[in-house]
DNA sequence: TTGCTCATGTAACCCGTTACATGATTCG
DNA sequence: CGAATCATGTAACGGGTTACATGAGCAA
């Protein structure tokens, strides 16, 4: 339950139709919480349907006009709400952790190329992460808005620092092992 | 589709019935792919229709009786294929992540102290990864198996690691804030 | 008028979750 | 015998994913 939020919190920071929430899903909010524009819909149907959003300008009722929303009090007080209650933390679900420890059983054969793609892939997504840094939050930019964007952003650098550390130990790793010939 | 392949691993790590399956979801396994007993049932009928795996012993028709599998050779080949095969890496989804971001526009009332629990559970979890290491990895564990599961562990003990000392990172900032009164 | 892009949707499927059901075994 | 526990399931639901459908606007 928590593509309403995020689309509640994405709707407060400015007014969007559907395809702009989808395209700021693709930065953005969707480093943290990806969406796809069919769920985007289906999720708007209903804050509307609940009276948390609503749709912007005179009544635009047809298919392929575009139609902006924006955020009525219900939804930002629903927000609140969502974001002081406590939530149980899910437990982790990684793929590359479950194949290594399926190699470990049937072989490490063809996995090693994987694990190249996957470290390219962070370093380039930790290369992007720093650069939003510099750009956006050089000196003087404090307000407490400020810090707490610039502290979701610090996880997710330390999240792809994690993995391009702990990818090229694996490699390592793999050298030393009995190689696949 | 990675369920059946991580029950495919730990059936060929041991075979199991399906309790013994879900209790060995709830450590080992489960830090890195979870699963309840009812995708684990679920999941044992399809691949044995599937011809992957077979219930070991004579005919036990019944409910209430147990049940024991074991992996037959196509279900091995079916691994080792996945295992080998390229996947791409799913989009990060995290809810804290997110309630920081909505926190920063609606306020950060109530979030810190789930900040606090949280950090409480990863610190707790991070203590019984490192008990885990010292007692199942010490010296003389260098077969390619050892290894391999050893650099498993190791992300799960970098992992929680980097979460405790970014939710400690993340409370300081918030002595530091306007506070909630 | 054909095709491309913008924009909003519908439909079907699968996995994970939650709640519940039922038989077997053991122990007081 | 009754209750707890072990063990195997069924059923319903919801979110995420994929494939497809439809209309508007614009440009060659």
């Amino acid at each position: 339950m928590s593509l309403p939020h995020a689309i509640l919190t994405a709707l407060l920071e400015k007014p969007s139709s559907g395809l702009e929430l989808t395209r700021r899903f693709d930065r953005s909010i969707g480093y943290f919480w990806s969406a796809t524009h069919q769920q985007i819909y289906r999720e708007l149907g209903r804050l509307e349907s609940d009276g948390l959003i609503r749709a912007l300008p005179a009544e635009q009722p047809a298919r392929g006009q575009k139609k902006s929303y924006e955020v009525l009090p219900a939804g930002r007080a629903e927000l609140a709400r969502w974001t002081a209650a406590s939530q149980d933390l899910k437990p982790v679900r990684d793929v590359l952790l479950l194949r290594l420890r399926a190699a470990a059983v049937v072989g490490t054969e063809g996995i090693e190329a994987d694990l190249r793609r996957h470290l390219a892939l962070h370093q380039r997504q930790l290369a992007e992460y720093q650069e939003i840094e510099e750009r956006d939050f050089g000196p003087g930019k404090d307000t407490a808005q400020d810090r707490l964007q610039h502290l979701v952003l610090r996880a997710g650098i330390d999240l792809e620092t994690f993995w391009t550390q702990w990818l090229t130990r694996a490699l390592e790793e793999f050298e030393d092992l009995p190689g696949p010939a």
